[in-house]
DNA sequence: ATGACTGGCCCTGCCAGA
């Protein structure tokens, strides 16, 4: 089973580039992030039409993140929003129990945190009781028997080896000290970084900015992360970035990042 | 040294992203 987490910055733009990917790569899941849209206008019956059931959480013009499933596999138990603040409005959550086709079932979340940015403003102390409620819930998962894998744009940079210009970064809320200590507190909980797992080496990035000739210098971040429970992690065969997607006629300035796990 | 791109909005520069 192929899961796939991608940010593509607006579904509306990205259409063609999620469909062409659909038909060249047949992830079995796909976790998107950034539609930009509300759910009425999520194409749907695009996505339909290339094989896949879609369950989406959307908002106008900001956030939103879907889950895509490859017939014959299924969805069923999808829980929409994170848990543990019921004010929060924005779209940034959503999960399902994947199964079907002798495959064991898989629950997967599909995952926007916040930027965080500017540090000294309330959008910061939003992302790191975000990174709290996402660690108590993902504890929650860990309490059956269901392999679980979260997936997402985490907007952290988990270690220096994870940016190309790491002094660059050293005050942003994507790599401030506290993010980083609350993204590994996260993964002390008993989850596995699964494209870390699978590959040691520096220079692995999956998000390269728009402006300044960021993808022209290599001069990327990784912040898009699969991270896999226990029982997801017995079953990781590979992982992978589909890094020329950024190279691609009007891209996302993030790329697919993919986790294959054995059947059972 | 500095600025630099893209998308949505509901129309025009501005906010947000990372």
């Amino acid at each position: 089973m192929r899961i796939t987490t991608w940010n593509v910055n607006s579904i509306k733009q990205r259409l063609p580039h999620l469909l062409g990917f659909l038909d060249e790569a047949r992830p079995d899941v796909v976790c998107l992030q950034e539609l930009k849209c509300q759910d009425e206008a999520f194409p749907r019956a695009e996505v339909e039409g290339a094989g896949y059931a879609v369950e989406t959480l959307g908002q106008k013009a900001y956030n939103g993140v879907a889950l895509l499933v490859r017939a014959p596999l299924a969805l069923s138990e999808v829980r929409r929003g994170l848990p543990g603040d019921a004010t929060d409005e924005q779209a940034r959550y959503i999960e399902a129990l994947i199964s079907g086709e002798g495959a064991k079932p898989v629950r997967v979340a599909s995952i926007y945190l916040p930027n965080g940015n500017p540090v000294d403003s309330p959008k910061y102390p939003y992302k790191l009781a975000f990174l709290k409620r996402l660690r108590l819930h993902a504890r929650a998962l860990l309490s059956d028997e269901t392999a679980v894998v979260l997936a997402g744009d985490y907007n952290v940079i988990p270690e220096s080896a994870d940016a190309a210009n790491p002094e660059a970064w050293r005050t942003d809320a994507l790599f401030l000290g506290s993010t980083r200590a609350a993204f590994r507190a996260l993964l002390a909980e008993g989850y596995t970084d699964g494209l870390r797992a699978c590959d040691p080496r520096d220079g692995l990035y999956s998000f390269w900015d728009y402006q300044a000739g960021c993808w022209q210098r290599n001069d990327g971040i990784r912040i898009d992360h699969l991270l896999l429970s226990p029982q997801a992690c017995d079953r990781l065969v590979s992982a992978s970035v589909q890094k020329h997607l950024r190279g691609v006629e009007k891209p996302s300035d993030h790329v697919p990042v993919t986790v294959e796990l054995a059947a059972a």
